[in-house]
DNA sequence: TTGTACGCGTTATCAC
DNA sequence: GTGATAACGCGTACAA
């Protein structure tokens, strides 16, 4: 492999000049520069990363940090997505990524100091799920910037994070409905352990209140993330004695069941039911009748975290905040 | 941060004893090793991974290659666990795992060189899909081990390689189906400009006349791999005079198309229709009936193809080889 | 069994 | 503007 040393030699110059001029040095005329930018290409040299991470303690590195073992981790089609996001602004960078696993143990150590310490990465981007109180302090203690993925509210300490704004996403689907002409629209999902779910809640709620519509708290459903709970809870607000016509599923596989409970007792939808679901994009365009969802921008989200990661590495004391990435409403088949 | 300098003295010994006990070298006592090994521990030394791959010239990375931009590149619920099996084996052997963009280009300059001459990686990961004739050229030039996950025999030359044997799992599915006491099988989803599925259809016909069925060519039927061509090709089977009692999907999205038509028509599943259909987990068990499938192993896959990365990697000139992973049927719902 | 000294390829520093 | 040289932190040939 060809190093600064020979193509010094073929440029007839000094390593240093050749470093200055890979890293546009303005104190290089711009003949020289010519010259071995020329010599540069003509040998195919490319700078050893390594040696430079070396000098200047850089890895020019950051890791997407996941629990793999577990599916909530990320969901399956949202990690792709935001690792494209992210991979996106590595790429103007000329940073890499690399992905690891917080359950690797590296001969007991830890892989987080692992990570630092053998300067393996300079920014850490990881799940919010996998954001302990704990981690959030050995993240601190150890110095390393870093961005959840999805809001850290419950977290005590400051911390930057990007999330799709569940909120105003909830807001803006009982306003489609409204104005699609549904009068009683219900909210099934609740699960007040997640902060996603009580964002969304939350936003039912200011919709409606937004519009002096009374809130049915029949109308407001608990349940799992699953089609037999989606189912379950449908069909019991189908005995309802004034059901509701409108359905928002605060979670993305419950649509299915609740879906399959509409239709089975001999309701059609959208007419007598309107459902929008959140970012069930996987299953939504797949369904019989194809799903209206409030949709996310999944890619959007990898890439702000990874510019906001950045600005935490380039100006250290970047202060941590917040950031909300708008949705909007994909109208599909079960909606008006 | 600590180095290896400190460490040193600390212990009262030369580096170069520090560097010895770290790589578990024979010819330091025990007594030594202790003594180093506790000062490591006091001070938390971890050695720079840069310096040490400065020295020799390795990486300790591998990079999992895809077209980001390609939604085929990797499916999607295949990539999450495709690359968690490669993470897994990476953590055995202390190697950290780079994700790259094909497509990225920096400043001009084609990434797989990039990530080989700076030294960034020591061996690629990539699905067959993103592996044209011009990349094996490149790869194989430049001298980096990569190993294809897919298989690759449509490509000329000898490539690694690493894929679930389709041909056996579409016997499996008949053989399966007959034994369930269906009696007509159909095929649908033929697509010969795909190697995988080639492959499925030729377990398809090899399983019936194992049987010594006769293959019905109106029960094999080319089509895209959506719901809409599976509700089409369904409808028409439905028509044929002697219809099929059995369908398996040579593709995932097709069977939610092929249920439809069936249900629609009247007929009932598992009892008048059996369908196996490949791969689809994330919709399989989300469907209304659940989907029998023949399910891959594709954590497997993934760190197969990383086992076989390493073995190339450590030893240059190991052979390349193809790999199939067997694949098994899941019982779901949609057979008896 | 352990220590000394050099080198990996680059950038930073200081001199000219 | 440009060059000589030290330094980054580690591994290893050679010496002891």
């Amino acid at each position: 492999m060809v190093n600064i040393k020979q193509v010094a030699k073929a440029a007839g110059v000094s390593t240093s000049t050749v470093s200055r001029t890979i890293n546009n040095s303005p104190s290089i005329s711009q003949s020289t520069k010519d010259k071995v930018w020329a010599e540069i290409k003509k040998l195919d040299y490319k700078p050893n990363n390594i040696a430079k991470a070396l000098i200047t303690n850089k890895s020019y590195t950051i890791t997407l940090l996941v629990d793999i073992d577990d599916e909530k981790s990320f969901q399956n089609p949202f990690f792709y997505e935001i690792m494209h996001g992210i991979e996106k602004f590595c790429q103007n960078k000329d940073f890499s990524l690399m992905v690891s696993n917080l359950n690797t143990k590296l001969k007991k150590q830890d892989i987080i100091s692992w990570l630092v310490n053998s300067k393996r990465t300079e920014g850490i981007i990881l799940p919010v799920s996998i954001l302990q109180k704990e981690l959030v302090k050995e993240l601190k203690d150890i110095g390393i910037p870093f961005v959840a993925v999805g809001e850290a509210n419950s977290i005590q300490e400051n911390v930057s994070w990007v999330d799709i704004d569940n909120q105003k996403g909830t807001e803006k689907a009982v306003y489609y409905l409204l104005e699609q002409g549904y009068k009683n629209i219900a909210f099934v999902g609740m699960d007040n352990s997640k902060d996603f779910s009580k964002k969304r809640l939350e936003g039912y709620i200011n919709a409606l209140t937004q519009r002096n519509i009374q809130v049915n708290d029949n109308y407001i459903v608990e349940c799992d993330n699953n089609k037999e709970d989606g189912y379950k809870s449908m069909k019991k607000l189908l005995q309802d004695e004034q059901r509701p016509d409108a359905i928002i599923c605060g979670n993305d596989s419950l649509s299915v069941g609740v879906i399959k409970a509409i239709l089975e007792e001999g309701y059609s939808i959208p007419e007598d039911f309107g459902i929008v679901s959140f970012d069930s994009r996987q299953i939504a365009s797949l369904m019989y009748p194809e799903i209206t969802t409030v949709d996310v921008d999944v890619f959007e989200m990898g890439y702000q975290s990874a510019k906001m990661l950045f600005e935490l590495i380039e100006s250290k004391h970047a202060t941590d905040q917040g950031l909300l990435i708008s949705t909007k409403i994909i109208e599909r088949n079960t909606t008006r």
